[in-house]
DNA sequence: TGTAATTTTGACCTTCTTTGACTTTGACTT
DNA sequence: AAGTCAAAGTCAAAGAAGGTCAAAATTACA
């Protein structure tokens, strides 16, 4: 199956890169040998935030993919955290949250502030969990 | 590609004239063995006055394109950014201002990485705008 | 074996950059 | 004042990426 074949040379550079990466996805995909929106099936169906990677991208002449592997592993808690949010959450929780961040002094009081501030005005549930853990995606590391 | 290289260039000499610098268009592309008119677009799509930089030019012989980067302080950038956030901005614009206020030591680089990790969760330009005005205002007091 | 999930492909879209032909403006001559 | 030349400005077309989405093919599984 190609798509494994692309996770794993994608993993191995990644990992050579010391966790960061960036590619051409067209340069990729001919060298592979295979269409260039295979390169984005396999980003966006194993290289997602919950396994803690980052995507960043830009089109045009020079263009580029960018991968960074967030370590949220090496921190048990934030794991746990992580894995606890689920799907959705709602304001109460999501506050409830980040006071224990807090507490833990894994965020400063500044931060603290502005993650209640910018999750208290998402309005979807969905939205709020993804923000939150993309929000300790950036915490990592 | 060469855009990037002119932008460098540009924010170089800027910052070694302190913030003002005065270019002939065609010497310059000259130098860097591209067409005049990619002095424009470099200057039109990254020396915005969004961005704080003012843009005044003249033609005809001894004609020149002095940019000028316009040095507002924190409080008043604040202000400024607060309003040129409208009523919807969208994730790149909003990237950008992160950026800025990375770059005058407004928020850190994990402040700063948290803030783009959740705007570029936020899907809709309206919310995005609510919550970037928001973290400002958690960011002061 | 039939159905659901995953993977593969390709046509079409959006964004950003590069180039060049043509326009406008200003200074200097005559 | 008219003419000339030296700038800079404009704009649209072409080029260079990456993104999306849905159909087709394949694989996994009950």
């Amino acid at each position: 199956m190609i798509s494994d074949v692309i996770e794993k040379m994608l993993i191995e550079m990644l990992t050579e890169e010391g966790g960061h990466l960036e590619l051409r996805r067209n340069e990729l995909a001919e060298r592979l040998g295979c269409v260039p929106s295979q390169i984005n099936y396999v980003i966006s169906s194993r290289f997602t935030p919950e396994r803690g990677y980052i995507i960043e991208s830009r089109r045009g002449g020079g263009g580029y993919i960018r991968i960074t592997k967030k370590m949220i592993h090496n921190n048990e808690f934030l794991m746990h955290l992580f894995c606890a949010i689920g799907d959705d959450i709602d304001v109460r929780s999501a506050t409830l949250y980040v006071l224990e961040l807090l507490e833990r002094g894994l965020v400063t009081e500044r931060e603290g502030r502005m993650l209640t501030a910018v999750l208290s005005v998402i309005d979807d549930d969905v939205l709020r969990a993804n923000a939150l853990k993309k929000s300790i995606l950036a915490l990592a590391n």
